[in-house]
DNA sequence: AAAAGTAGGATCGTAGGACAACTCTTGTCA
DNA sequence: TGACAAGAGTTGTCCTACGATCCTACTTTT
């Protein structure tokens, strides 16, 4: 007999494999911002047709990382300070919206797992985990809404949020950077919330979030302006 | 020349339009609740290709107003009242967050336009524009946020509820009510909001938001037990 | 008669070819 | 230098085809 997880597995259209590998390709750096995406080059390399591509890419759209130009194909997006910003503000909302929620079991059990792995992942101090770590870590916090739609909502902000930390470079000196008290701040966050102190852990998350946003929009200003004496 | 106007018009795919079409079709149930969305009948009833078709419900699948089932094609989603409890977790989530903020200019202009709106089709009567302007309304509301993320979340949780609404023959039995307040209602919220009192904003919308949850609700769960016993 | 099995029709998933419409680039000419 | 035209490349859309899968109704088995 085939267990369930066989099929879960078979259960997936080209399209949704396309789409996420396409995010994959997209997220990991080896589509660049602004490039284009050719379907049949990319259909061939797939080994798909032309079609399930673009229904691939159909889904993809959504996600905000590729935009369809009529005649003139996807794209993949491109970052401006004006995405950062409203990028970070939805984050913000949600996150600080988030903590100040009275908890349930399960969902507050999510947070904990989460910042273990957060920890592990620290100390082995290679980057990728740390990131996908923290990264999860917020997802557990949006968690604690309880909203299948929020979470999902939340989801496409962390591929967009890696998005640009790929862009930018960003995760190589920020999660690197030992003077960056990643597990310090963390724990408060923690902390407060285990307390039930809902107001100090909106202020922590908040100013987390802000300092990132800082750093993110620092470096993305510098880019956009060597790139206009280019 | 052509006008700017004119263009745009041009500029849309068939797969725009077929998802557009489409989502119109269900919120006004023409399309019901876990029909089937028969790839080759439909797309002969709209005059275009199979893949066509299939690339406007792949864009549709967004909506979460269809689901596509390997195998067995795309559905129109089946209201639940775990999802509906979702639904309106979420609005009620941005909704709150929104009067909350220091609104800018702008934005409270268009809160104050759509209110207007609102009184004049008050006025006539019809639920239609009705329904039409009280969701324009929050959707200004939300538009306070100034995040074009959360508005376009909030543009797709709008279709859901005239979704909701159409299922539930809800509009006229509640919009059409003329003990239902529904002006009185706004207007706390629209002075609450001018006069910088936000966290009595913040409760008025609340409890707005909440008894339309809870009629909704009652409607749904009537519906539910009914077909149980059929 | 109920459960199990099976055959046939309908529908989906995907491929691949075709071609008009459109964009982009390049080279020509004023 | 700038306008314009030709040509190559790419997208938008349609069409046909066919294996895989689902669904229904009929047949066989217990």
């Amino acid at each position: 007999m085939s267990t369930p997880t066989d099929i879960s597995l078979q259960r997936r259209s080209t399209a949704e494999v396309v789409s996420d590998t396409l995010m994959r390709l997209i997220v990991e750096g080896e589509l660049k911002a602004g490039a284009p995406l050719r379907e049949s080059s990319l259909a061939t390399r797939l080994g798909i047709s032309r079609n399930s591509l673009r229904e691939g890419i159909r889904l993809l759209e959504q996600s905000r990382l590729v935009k369809y130009e009529v005649h003139r194909g996807a794209v993949v997006s491109t970052p401006t300070l004006k995405d950062l910003d409203d990028l970070y503000r939805t984050r913000l909302m949600l996150e600080t919206m988030a903590v100040q929620e009275i908890p349930s079991p399960e969902a507050l059990e999510e947070v904990e797992r989460t910042f273990e792995q957060l920890k592990e992942s620290v100390e082995s101090k290679e980057v990728e985990p740390i990131v996908n770590a923290d990264l999860a870590f917020h997802h557990a916090i949006v968690g604690l809404l309880e909203s299948e739609r929020l979470s999902a909502f939340y989801e496409q902000i962390s591929k967009e949020m890696i998005f640009y930390f790929t862009v930018l470079s960003y995760a190589d000196e920020e999660y690197a950077n030992p003077d960056e008290p990643i597990l310090a701040r963390h724990t408060e966050i923690v902390e407060a919330i285990r307390r039930g102190r809902r107001a100090e852990a909106s202020e922590l998350v908040t100013a987390h979030i802000m300092a990132n946003f800082a750093r993110l929009k620092e470096i993305l200003q510098e880019r956009l302006e060597e790139s206009e004496t280019t």
